[in-house]
DNA sequence: TTGTTGACCTCTT
DNA sequence: CAAGAGGCCAACA
């Protein structure tokens, strides 16, 4: 993943008061709010948003999360089963279990212990 | 310009 | 119960 060359101005930046935000905008402020210590999942923040179909779209948003600021805790985000799925798309294959482990977030084998513990579900606890 | 791909999720066979 | 296909939006070739 060295030539991460995602298009860093998307058109959020509109004229007319920027009022249309892209789905990725929605995206990024979701996982900006994910506690310390939480994760959540792609299809959480995608169903949270509106379509809960758009799951691919959250996860391609991380993408590009990497090079955005404020910087995007992409490591609280993972699929429905709880594993490490976009781990091998940090800057380390380990990069992202070494966040997590900060966070007093324990992993095994590419999954979060206690996911459903852990689990932080943008509906309940933010609102449109 | 169209077509394919992608860190996923859900429904259907 | 297991496997397959469909569908979303955006970036890349």
């Amino acid at each position: 993943m060295p030539p991460k060359k995602i298009t860093e101005k998307p058109r959020s930046v509109l004229p007319g008061g920027g009022k249309d935000i892209s789905f990725f905008e929605q995206v990024y402020d979701v996982v900006r709010l994910i506690p310390k210590g939480r994760v959540t999942s792609y299809g959480a923040i995608a169903a949270f948003l509106g379509t809960k179909m758009s799951a691919r779209m959250v996860g391609w948003a991380m993408n590009g999360s990497f090079h955005v600021k404020p910087k995007v805790p992409a490591h609280r985000v993972v699929n429905r089963n709880g594993m490490l799925s976009g781990k091998a798309h940090f800057a380390t294959p380990t990069l992202m279990e070494e966040l997590l482990a900060k966070e007093k977030i324990k992993v095994k084998d590419d999954q979060i212990v206690d996911f459903d513990k852990k689990y932080w579900d943008p509906a309940e606890n933010l609102e449109i």
